[in-house]
DNA sequence: AGCAGATAATTTACCGGTAAAACGACGCGC
DNA sequence: GCGCGTCGTTTTACCGGTAAATTATCTGCT
């Protein structure tokens, strides 16, 4: 993914001269960059940019060290997807329901599939009354490895997460739900 | 950006059989999602991914959002991106440190770099000392497409956060910077 | 029955990103 | 001052995604 409004500026390199303020400890990149746009244009909100900015930052980061993981196991982050929904709704899934599921296209889908299917970890069957539509299974193979790495990926983000204690998890959660909520509704609503 | 954990089922196929549970309003797909590997999977901590899945999914739906603005002006995200370093610090960078900035390879630099300046956007010059390097500036045009889009954006970036009020945005942006100090910390660690 | 339009899945053409190799240029040690 | 390791940038080959066109099938209408 790319970061909207996230740069690094890793800190130790140091030109003296530019608008770039000291940058004490226990912030973020983010903060950095926010203190660029506002030394350059004075007059904007920035607000939205603190949360955004690093929402999208935190997203980059975490899927990238959720990556590691998966690469292991030989599966992309969508090819994980794509068998999870399986594994999780616990029956079959056609493609068009896979890609809902999985938030990407049908094209992507059916690339997927077949490379799972390949692979082993996927089955398709044709559906007896409309034979436009296929079911996906998971095989047995698909299914333990999904059930090989989640313990391994849930242990990952535990540990990604353990700057932050319980209570500040749930309130995190808390507040990304009803943002959640809302961009749902009011995205879904322009998309209907 | 895929969606790691993130899938809709949009409520309303009712598939009556399933371990679907009832999915009462006020609650998003990731809550919808968990509930599916709690049922598949019960001894499951699923506490991390009520907040990474939450932030994946966020991370998208604001991606797309943002996204609307920026084609009205013919650029991509990462073109914005790229341009928004230059502007926001001031000054010349290098490929190198655009990359930096951007959170992108070299060689994504180096394309967009290629279409940009064809585009009058950005002008490049060599360095005098070290014929390696080379500078790129934003063009006046270039300056002027990003000031212009920018408060677009930022009013874009307002409206889609308005389901949350300023106290509640304030303390999502600091939760989120603690998290992401952590995660840059650590993951910078494990990167040098 | 038979056709018009919708729908499920796939195919095609293309675009942007990355990894790895290539290229040119620097600078240090001897 | 000559070579060798390194660095900044670009090039190459390829991979995965999407949008739009395509194929096959179903549904409803008359």
């Amino acid at each position: 993914m790319t970061a909207t409004e996230g740069p690094p500026a890793t800190g130790d390199e140091g030109p003296p001269d530019t608008g770039a303020a000291p940058r004490d400890r226990r912030d973020d990149t983010v903060a950095a960059v926010v203190r660029q746009w506002r030394a350059v244009h004075p007059g904007l909100d920035t607000g939205p940019m603190e949360v955004i900015g690093r929402i999208n930052r935190c997203a980059a980061l975490l899927q990238q060290a959720e990556d590691a993981p998966l690469r292991r196991a030989g599966l992309s982050r969508a090819e994980f997807d794509l068998l999870g929904a399986l594994r999780r709704t616990g029956h079959e899934l056609t493609p068009s329901e896979l890609a809902r599921e999985t938030f990407s296209s049908g094209a992507a889908v059916t690339k997927r599939l077949k490379q799972l299917g390949e692979r082993g970890l996927v089955e398709r069957r044709g559906d007896t009354r409309d034979r436009r539509v296929a079911h996906v299974r998971l095989t047995d193979a698909g299914r333990d490895t999904v059930d090989g790495i989640l313990p391994a990926q849930l242990a990952y983000e535990t540990a990604v997460l353990s700057g932050l204690d319980a209570p500040e998890r749930g309130e995190l959660a808390a507040l990304l739900a009803t943002l959640l909520g809302q961009l749902e509704g009011r995205l879904g609503a322009l998309r209907a």
